[in-house]
DNA sequence: ATCGCCGGATTGTCCGACAATCATACTATA
DNA sequence: TATAGTATGATTGTCGGACAATCCGGCGAT
């Protein structure tokens, strides 16, 4: 019998450092708002080259750890923000070719639940960010982008009633890779528009009654209205969705 | 009135580089499995020196679109993986200092439904999966931790039956963050292994008859159970989670 | 207090270098 | 012939140093 030797892990300096940094980080002995030593110091701190201290802080950089205040040269300890997190899942989903199907049916699973949560818990303050919302898609009339923009917000609104930031980060990619699709299935098919309106109002009642079982199943209808306007806009949904794989320079703000 | 001007977005050209390529990984104009040229080349045909190439290459590895095959030295492109991606999720959730309690409300929610629609779908292999996931769990004895692993392998398999990749990234962080609590949990409620085991059988059961109702109420009374199982063991559901920080150098196979 | 200016500090980018390691072809040996 | 050893070249990881552009903070003038 020969035991089997487990392959040893060799990691290059870089990353050793990035992790040696991110462990810092994540253990909170640096705090978020802190602004890191400048380059030199660190790489003499933590004894490898400057380049070699660069290439980790690229990664560090691209995990959301640090970022760059705008007009700004230090680097300072971040968070990383749901929007940026859920844009690299979106990133890999779109990668592995993930249907409109199944985004779909992952809004479907999600949103009715968390309207019903939301429907119990949701304040004052939560009722009119849906408000202005749903007031922002009427109010966009020729652009349809600000309006599908409008209806993101609108259900990011509602998760965030919920209070749940977990769940708005299993929400967040299906709402960003499905927002071409509804574009275009606004512009297709005219009722649309209406229906949708008609759901935002019906939800938003129910919110501010605090009727779970109402947002629910209003929800459901709202999202269930998706699928037949994808189907009546003539989508395909078992083509692939892609998203904002826009790898636009990102102005970090 | 002052029209106000856009900030005009400057980037280094390390991550102009970055994206160059990433996009022609996105594009798929570079395929998966496909080895990058040397970085001598790359530098040389981007334009850019040799030190920021590699910065940029930093920055792709840990977005996963790169990685190194051990023990080799040249780069392929790769498409990120379910797991490392929702990694990063979770460690993003942690350091916002997401609770246990929007973990497992997460888990409420999303788990229900699916194991309706894994009911509805799931074939012959599946069954096989959760099966063999549910007797490493009864099997693994002492070893708690080898017994929590076996009941997330049993949700991922449950996931993996209803075919859809989304819901599966939008399941893992909180399955990835739950682990900790549960295995406290496991370790403090004697009756916990007993509940765990009878809800894995009721669950393949439900899935074998394609019962989509039976499956989503066990379903529902499983993920319950762990509640009570925190509050009996004295776990504070109000507390962040805290998961698998470990920046452990990876061994990528 | 605000504005403009200046010197030092810091980053972004480049160049060149070298040891360690990997890929490969070639050779020797059983 | 197949396996083990050896030599050679290519590539990566890391280093040192360099320099322009730009940011920061203080100083003086208005």
């Amino acid at each position: 019998m020969n035991l089997p030797f487990s392959a040893i892990a060799f990691a290059p300096s870089y990353r050793r450092v990035a992790d040696a940094i991110a462990a810092r980080i994540v253990d909170r002995s640096l705090q978020a708002g802190d602004a890191l030593p400048t380059e030199t110091t660190l790489a003499l701190q933590l004894g490898v080259n400057r380049s070699t201290l660069r290439e980790a802080l690229r990664d560090l950089e691209s995990r959301g750890l640090l970022e760059r205040r705008r007009g700004s040269k230090r680097l300072v300890v971040t968070h990383p923000a749901t929007q940026a997190v859920a844009e690299r899942i979106s990133n890999a989903l779109t990668l592995q070719q993930v249907t409109i199907a199944e985004l779909w049916e992952t809004l479907m699973l999600l949103e009715p639940p968390a309207a019903d949560v939301a429907a119990r818990r949701c304040h004052k303050s939560d009722i009119e960010l849906l408000q202005t919302a749903a007031e922002r898609f009427v109010a966009e009339g020729a652009d349809t982008a600000a309006a599908v923009a409008a209806v993101a917000a609108f259900f990011r609104a509602l998760i965030a009633a919920t209070g749940n930031r977990a769940l708005a980060l299993a929400h967040e990619p299906a709402l960003q890779l499905l927002q071409l699709s509804l574009q275009l299935m606004i512009d297709r098919v005219p009722q649309a528009r209406a229906r949708i309106r008609d759901a935002h109002r019906k939800l938003i009642g129910a919110l501010s009654n605090a009727d779970a079982a109402a947002a629910s199943s209003w929800m459901e209808k709202h999202i269930r209205d998706f699928r037949r306007g994808f189907e009546l806009a003539g989508i395909n949904l078992g083509s692939p969705a892609s998203g904002p794989l826009s790898t636009a320079p990102v102005a970090s703000g």
